[in-house]
DNA sequence: TTGAAAGCGCTAACAC
DNA sequence: GTGTTAGCGCTTTCAA
């Protein structure tokens, strides 16, 4: 029997005691299952509950009492529309569920919104967190992190942020990035050239020449760049994306390679699978073949069937798995050790978007 | 009795308000604001609170005082793998966010996981939430439906569950269906053939021939191919994805495109704008240019960059302002007052990708 | 302007 | 097996 006003008489435990004719705690234990009641009692307690409408304890008071809410936070920094187009947060929140869920974790929103960089500070500051986990690599929420640390809520980082005291499960995106430009070298290429991700919240996008002494930023976009230049031995031409998106790629293919023959890069290093889509459009639309005039290669390792049956060089990264570890640390972290940082493997994969520097 | 370790020792207000010298209550008000405290106590309190690094009263205490958490469910149904790879579910959260955040709402994901349908029974049962949106039109949840209809927790829905006492936002799933079916005839189509979405979750894919008779799912899938029937006033071929991604649609248009001439559609109707742009690939890979050859049209009005200088024939649907409306429909249930459905225009919108038939 | 007291609804240690 | 009791940390009357 619904009742209609959600804030009157909800049945409690001690109604559903009282009416069963039993204490308030072996009504409590009926529920919880932990502890030895009679089947009979059982029974009354159950009858009674189911006659009163009673729909099992009421959630926030047993937080309260066990001094845990089910609750972990998934810090994401920017608004869902932009981070949640990214199959890369999206497979990381998968894992995370796959991990949690079974242990009665919920998953809380902690996102940015129009107008706004990182979440609002009020709900970091209030909601009933166990525990958070970073899912962008978010240099930028220092104040967040300032205030869960004050809160004593324990922090697990996915490749960020770099601090002390926030395990990290993490990918070496430097000796991936490596690989990768290793693998273009081989083919003979010499004029290599960049589409960045964003290197910081708030959707800007442009130009960064001779990147090397300057950049700073999420550390996993960093570490891609670096590894770019370290095997280079030299800065690079690089075009910062706003989003890691396909149509963001085709907006940084269309700068790149828009230009004299004599300018344009033989090769071109997307940091994202989803970029590298992109750029391979705008290519296309430049009249590029992909490999023949144009070596594309991306990150990630995500399906791109739409661009069949070209098939990207990439560097596959364990998406999923990556959010199942961050899970199975912000469990270990709750019981009050500090887990161990990881770091997963990559595997680099040729495909068929790069081919030998034409002549 | 020992708390998670954790939180052991953190200062609580009774701490700080012994270490200023003042009663709890006066401590309470000065960190809630609500009441006249002199500013020589607020300051003493303030002080006594950094001085021992109090954060601020205990989300979970304060929520079993005032009777709310500050959680809104968020109802997905699936995995997060597949339901957020469709930008008009992002854009339904963004819009969420956007309308409860700032009123200190935090958004609680209650979804699928790899090898089950629908939310762990678990969460739904013992998340402290204030209210929950429907997200995915689920007819299947009629279990987490009811479960929260005993806990008389608010629900509102986002076009589904037709349930008599969950409100609704809708969009006219079938006229904006119609409207589309109504262009094509114009055209001169009259071998038209559909795409749908996924009817129910579960992932299953396949033909759908004459469905008129028969067809039960979701109501906006549901409703869309009933259009589509009304307008051509008979039953229909449809092929029903598995999602409504793009990699779905390509499949569906393999599906419908690869067979003989004579036997092909001059048209397809895509049940998402996702599965549109599967199609228009399909269509090309088998020699086919869109529109000349074959018209195809699409549903929502997402941005498809990488069709251009293709643009889709579509119906644009109000994605991210669902989400608000859901918000502000939620917001006005926690007041106890029944929200009113609403239902949001559509427009449709001729693009590029629709043409006369071909002769 | 401040303080005392009464719970919010529940769990768990302990006694019977 | 079951009941008693003591809070979890806070907000909110109500008095002073």
């Amino acid at each position: 029997m619904p009742r209609s006003s959600h804030t009157s008489g909800r049945p409690t435990l001690s109604k559903v005691a009282e009416a069963a004719g039993v204490s308030i705690s072996t009504a409590s234990l009926v529920f919880s299952g932990s502890g030895p009641v009679s089947e009979r009692t059982r029974r009354r307690v159950l009858d009674a509950a189911s006659h009163l409408g009673y729909a099992g304890p009421d959630p926030v008071a047993r937080s309260l009492r066990q001094g845990r809410s089910g609750i972990i936070g998934v810090l994401i920094g920017e608004r869902l529309l932009h981070a949640f187009r990214d199959p890369v947060a999206v497979a990381l929140l998968d894992g995370l569920t796959e991990e949690l869920a079974p242990a009665g974790f919920g998953l809380l929103l902690l996102s940015g919104s129009a107008g706004r960089v990182g979440p609002m500070p009020a709900q970091v500051d209030s909601a009933p967190l166990d525990a958070v986990v970073f899912a962008s690599c978010g240099a930028e929420d220092e104040s967040a992190l300032a205030s869960l640390r004050r809160r004593d809520v324990p922090v697990v980082g996915v490749e960020g942020p770099r601090e002390a005291d926030v395990p990290l499960v993490d990918i070496d995106n430097h000796g991936a990035s490596v690989a990768l430009v290793e693998h273009l070298l081989s083919l003979g290429h010499r004029k290599i050239e960049v589409v960045t991700l964003p290197l910081r919240l708030g959707g800007h996008r442009g130009w960064l020449h001779r990147s090397r002494r300057s950049v700073e930023g999420f550390a996993n976009c960093v570490d891609r760049l670096r590894g770019v230049e370290d095997a280079l031995g030299r800065g690079v031409t690089a075009w910062e994306a706003a989003s890691g998106l396909v149509e963001e790629g085709w907006r940084g293919g269309h700068e790149l390679l828009a230009v004299a023959d004599s300018e344009r890069p033989t090769a071109v290093v997307a940091q994202s699978d989803l970029l590298a889509v992109g750029v391979v459009q705008a290519a296309r639309e430049l009249g590029l073949r992909v490999p023949e005039d144009l070596s594309v290669v991306g990150f990630d390792g995500i399906d791109t069937p739409w661009l069949s049956p070209l098939r990207l060089t990439t560097v596959e990264q364990p998406m999923t798995e990556k959010g199942r570890v961050a899970g199975r640390m912000l469990r270990e972290s709750l019981t009050g050790v500090r887990p161990d940082d990881v770091q997963l493997p990559t595997s680099f994969r040729v495909g068929t978007s790069s081919g030998p520097a034409p002549a």
